[in-house]
DNA sequence: CTCCAATGTGACTGGGTGGTCACAATTCCA
DNA sequence: TGGAATTGTGACCACCCAGTCACATTGGAG
């Protein structure tokens, strides 16, 4: 939690060491990150910055919770229309959208696939916290695809979560840099979630 | 390269060098990981490393090739079966051996687990050329699945790499370290890659 | 204008790092 | 046994880090 020093700064200051500290968590995991660089790029003196948070794991903290909740805001709309479109079709707005944002923010984007990767004992636990948010949000999801019957009732949903999840990483993680151009990742990004629904083995009907 | 001289030491020396390298890169990711702590633990001194490498990158290098050799002898009886199995089948034990793997050698997992996730642009290449060959692999498999009609023909085999690639390092990963027992980790093993084989969308067929 | 609280500052501390080097110990062969 | 080549050693160097603290600066209330 920043100390109430940094909620009274200029809000351009606060901009300042945000995007400071997002440039740099961005480039490099929690540990390797240096908050030497960061005050020195902005332009802030070390002490100052410990007028603001108590220290480096108390500024990570500030910086993780406000890119995830920028995240959040930008995936909002899509589940205004979970209850209209079936479970494949929201799949892929979905990953799209995940997409589309690590594209549009990419720093914002690198600093989550580093908090993701962390394995820091003490962020552990804020990163299981956010997982179980995804896994209950993927659950709601499958359970309408069940219900509705255009998912297969004979699978096993932990399996599926796993499946989707580790795709979504994947998908996300190994492209956001890449300078394909937007038509023909969407289209490979449609192209992988066919695999997952359809499967591998031939289909005899259709 | 290690200089000559570590190949003239007794492998003992070279063992116990090994050991504790292995623990620290299993420990930590390479920037993070430690050669005076690997030093200190080993009781050797700091200057009798660098009679062996010429710093700490070629003794990690060292260590990759190594761990990464051994690794592929573990694996290695595997596809001498290739021609034999059919697709789902070799790949089901193909992932089930990988996981054994992780489970009896779990230092030696997790320093293929730091070297995969490394950002370090120096280590890129390495890390390019060893997906190359696992590409290479797979999609020789993957062909013997497609000409023996086991696998649907319509598919985009990208897409399929890319889904397999993201799935078995999640599954293996993410699990290496758990105390889930070995039949019910098989098991779930087995029902995430019936997700991919089946698809998600009822089959009417069957 | 005065005074005091809030904010800004950067030299400094203690600790860690990879890498070096002058020298000591050992080994091996003539 | 002598002497050269190989191997072992740990104090030391320059650098980087998170965090501290005594002090300077600012700004607003009375």
């Amino acid at each position: 939690m920043p100390k109430p020093t940094f909620f009274n700064l200029p809000k351009e200051r606060r901009h300042l060491i945000f995007r400071h500290a997002l440039e740099e968590f961005a480039q490099f995991p929690y540990e390797q990150a240096s908050l030497s660089a960061i005050v020195s790029k902005a332009n802030i003196a070390k002490g100052s910055m410990y007028q603001y948070f108590s220290g480096k794991k108390d500024l990570y903290m500030y910086l993780i919770t406000e890119v995830y909740g920028q995240k959040r805001e930008f995936l909002q709309p899509l589940w205004e229309q979970k209850e209209k479109l079936d479970f494949f079709k929201l799949a892929s707005l979905y990953y799209q959208r995940s997409w589309h944002f690590a594209r549009q923010y990419p720093l914002h984007h690198r600093v989550t696939v580093n908090f993701w990767d962390s394995k820091d004992a003490s962020l552990r636990e804020e990163i299981l916290r956010k997982k179980e948010i995804r896994i209950s949000e993927f659950s709601e999801m499958l359970e309408l695809g069940l219900q509705s019957g255009a998912v297969s009732p004979d699978i096993n949903k932990d399996a599926v979560w796993f499946v989707y999840h580790a795709v979504a990483k994947a998908l996300v993680d190994n492209f956001a840099d890449s300078d394909v151009n937007a038509e023909s990742h969407e289209a490979y990004i449609d192209s992988v979630l066919a695999v997952l629904e359809l499967g591998l083995r031939p289909r005899k009907e259709q």
